[in-house]
Order: structure tokens, then C-alpha cells, then sequence
DNA sequence: CCTATGTCAGCACGACTGATATTC
DNA sequence: CGAATATCAGTCGTGCTGACATAG
């Protein structure tokens, strides 16, 4: 592929992809839950993780993070607790509500996500199952 | 395809496309424009456009639109003028500051994009190019 | 002493709704 | 008249930097 054709492909998919990020944002519209939010509790629903591991994997910065965490917490999706081997740390939990709002939140994305890809056809959902591979590589690629 | 295999493809697509939503926040700071701007300046970069039209295609409110218009305007980079078959139209333009940095900004984050498909081996790329009139299509179905 | 961790304060950006003109 | 188009005013969510307290 030349570069020509890599600068197109390129453009073409960055396009797609902020035309993605206003949907993936409508998409949670009606429910309780921002997408920042789902994803925050996403990262600590196998186990407590720190704030500064949440806004790594976030891509935020911690002071974001923190903000998030405090939201959370307000809420009573998830509790702070302290890390028994350094007092610094602040380890972030996820409550039983957490768990079961997260659940629901999941839940409504997915089969809304589903109902659009119901709209497709076979040959269409097939070219998009057979990216994702390609696409989480790239993600890789693209990560600092 | 049945409504589990609907479901996971749904989770796995959201799943990649939220990775790819933090990780374009990274490419697409240039520091001269936002990535808001850079796609308002895209959509009236071929032919001037009315505002109703920008919003639509950037799927967001018209106040919205009207809002990123009025800051660029304020920059420089487009002028709004009248259509002379409708007085309440009002149709944006890039000027030629405009047009100056467009090309600059799109040139970078492209290149940017670029490296990363170039990690990619040539199957891979096939695979994402055959995706995205599919994926614009998802697009459509899930706007409102 | 220097670094790591988290929080607070203040700010910027970009979306939204609701309330107007103005024109068709 | 009602509908369409754009704008204004005010608000909210979510990110940022810089300053700070506390612990290692």
C-alpha cells in the first residue's frame, strides 16, 4: 500500500471514528450513567483499583480520575478504601449498587448497539467482525 | 446471525471503540485546533455549507454548530454569508486562512493515523478498509 | 530531601435545553 | 398562521494545569 493510499485509509477512518464518538455519547442518553462513568466502574468491577491506575487506563489525568471517583462515591456506586501497605494509596471498590448499575448499563449499550447492527446486513456485520481484530491491533499502535 | 452472536459482536465493537475514543483524544492534539474545529472546517472545505447541514453531519445541535461557527469565525478561518434564495440561511466558508490550516492540522493527524495503519500488515489494512462503509452505515443507524 | 499519590481550586472546551427573532 | 433557520443565554459534564498535604 502506498502512502497515498495509507493517508486515505487514515483520513476515511478518523472520520468514522468522530462521527462515533457523538453516538457512543447519545447512545447513553436515557440512561443513568455518563459513558465516563461506565467506564470508570468498568475498571474496578473485578477488583479495587487505585486512582492513578484508573486514570492510566482511562487516558486521563489523576486530578480527572479523582473527580470521577468522588462522583462515584456520591452516588453510592463505589466506596474508597485505604491500601494497608501504603498509606498514600487509595484503593476504589465497587458497591453492590455500582455493580448492579453498571450490569444494567451494560446491558441497555449492548442491545442498543445490536439494534443498529440488526439494520445491517449479513455481509455488512460480516466486514465489521472480520476488523476487529485489525482495529484493536491498531489501537495498540496508536497507544503511548 | 442470532441475537448472542448480535450481543457479543455489540460488546466487542464498543469495547474497541471506546479504546479508540481516548486514544484519538492523544493524536489529535496539534495544539492550534481542536478536534471540533478541524471537523467543522472539513465539512465546509469543498463547498460552503449551512449551519443546519454542519450540525447534522457532525451530529449535534444546531447552537452547537452555530457556536464552533461563531469562534472560527472569530479566528479567521471562515466567513458566514447569505444565500440569496433564503434569507434565514446562513452558509459558512472557508476563507483562505482557513483552508491554511485545515490542510496543516489534517496533514499531521493523518500522518499520525498513518503510522500507526503502517504497523498493520497489508491483510489487516484490507480488513479495515472493507469495514468502514459498513461501519458508516452502523453510524447512520445509530444516529437519532 | 526527593518522589509518589491523591486532592483541591480554578479554568477551558464543547455539548445541551429553552427562549427569541426572522423568514418562508 | 405554523414551520424552519439561526442565534443568544444559561447550564452541565469532563477534561486540564498548578498548588498543596501526606506518606514513602
Amino acid at each position: 500500500m502506498n502512502v497515498d493510499m495509507l493517508m486515505e485509509l487514515a483520513h476515511d477512518y478518523r472520520e468514522i471514528l468522530r462521527q462515533s464518538v457523538y453516538l457512543t455519547r447519545a447512545l447513553d442518553s436515557d440512561g443513568e450513567l455518563s459513558t465516563a462513568q461506565v467506564s470508570t466502574l468498568n475498571m474496578v468491577s473485578t477488583e479495587p483499583q487505585r486512582v492513578s491506575v484508573i486514570a492510566r487506563n482511562a487516558g486521563i489525568r489523576v486530578p480527572s480520575a479523582t473527580e470521577q471517583v468522588i462522583k462515584l462515591e456520591a452516588a453510592g456506586l463505589v466506596r474508597r478504601i485505604a491500601d494497608d501497605s501504603d498509606a498514600r494509596v487509595v484503593l476504589v471498590e465497587l458497591t453492590d449498587a455500582g455493580r448492579a448499575a453498571v450490569d444494567r448499563s451494560n446491558a441497555v449499550r449492548n442491545r442498543r448497539m445490536a439494534d443498529a447492527l440488526r439494520t445491517l446486513d449479513e455481509a455488512e456485520r460480516a466486514t465489521i467482525t472480520a476488523a476487529l481484530p485489525a482495529l484493536a491491533k491498531l489501537n495498540g499502535a496508536l497507544s503511548p
